[in-house]
DNA sequence: CTTTTTCTTGACTAAAATAATAAAGATACT
DNA sequence: AGTATCTTTATTATTTTAGTCAAGAAAAAG
């Protein structure tokens, strides 16, 4: 039960433009320093949420990605489900309901629940969520200081 | 976000010797028939168990497996834990907190609240409680019918 | 004590997913 | 025209998953 780094990244990423796309568009290189993630990598996972609608694109000098829609309005689990594809199914809730035994219809059951509980967090946290945290995090740092 | 067939076939196979291993040890072989499980594979999973201390094993003719305790004092996280390992912590939960950003940091603690949660769940239900499931479900399919 | 049946161990393999890397093309600004 | 950026496609290396295979060890039956 985990995140692959492309979901890791992507995440990052889209909280980088969160952070800094408000000024206009920001290149993949200053992400990728920023991120410490490959730049050519980052490349690929910039273009799927690009075509999933969360970020717009411009080319040239003044180039970058910037969020399509407000921080507000994008949730994590836009992001993750961009990256990773839907919160999967396990595989014995497959359409094998014939084959399925009672054994498996309980254990699906239960692995639902524990689905729609991290969807329902993932949906409830949104970019602006993140960026608020991370804000009052780093006052409590320079407080400690 | 899955449950990869190493923990599906575990849980199976385990619940299966909930069921049927009161009256002695029941045999990969019948198990495996039962389930649907590849035989050689089945026998990797079921060595993992009873090294996990869950389930216990005889040779010979009359051998086989059986629960090492009552079906009560095991949990599916004990199960799926002995398979898959340790509910994976997320790669930037690694100790390289000098490099951590705050960014991490928040996403770090979302992702193990989506943990702890799930975690909750496989703790609190036993394989006791799924083989009465198992049985509700059973009945209401013969009502239906 | 030999045979059969089972678990046990370790090595091996095939397929898929993950994590990149590389190179050539398209677009927009200067 | 030139350069910086995104865009697309192909390729590769590594790791994980999902098995398969074969030889060995123990317990029961004959």
């Amino acid at each position: 039960m985990r995140l692959s780094t492309k979901g890791e990244y992507g995440l990052l990423a889209i909280i980088d433009l969160a952070l800094n796309s408000n000024n206009g568009p920001v290149k993949t290189m200053q992400i990728s320093e920023r991120q410490g993630i490959p730049k050519q990598y980052l490349n690929q996972l910039l273009l799927i949420l690009k075509k999933a609608g969360l970020i717009s694109s411009a080319r040239g000098r003044q180039g970058g990605y910037q969020l399509n829609q407000n921080a507000r309005s994008i949730s994590l689990l836009d992001v993750v489900t961009a990256l990773e594809g839907p919160i999967e199914n396990i595989n014995f809730l497959g359409q094998n309901d014939s084959t399925a035994n009672s054994t498996e219809h309980v254990l699906r059951d239960l692995w639902c629940q524990i689905l729609s509980n991290a969807e329902k967090l993932l949906k409830t946290t949104t970019l602006e969520e993140v960026c608020e945290r991370r804000k009052e995090l780093d006052k409590e740092i320079m407080y400690y200081i």
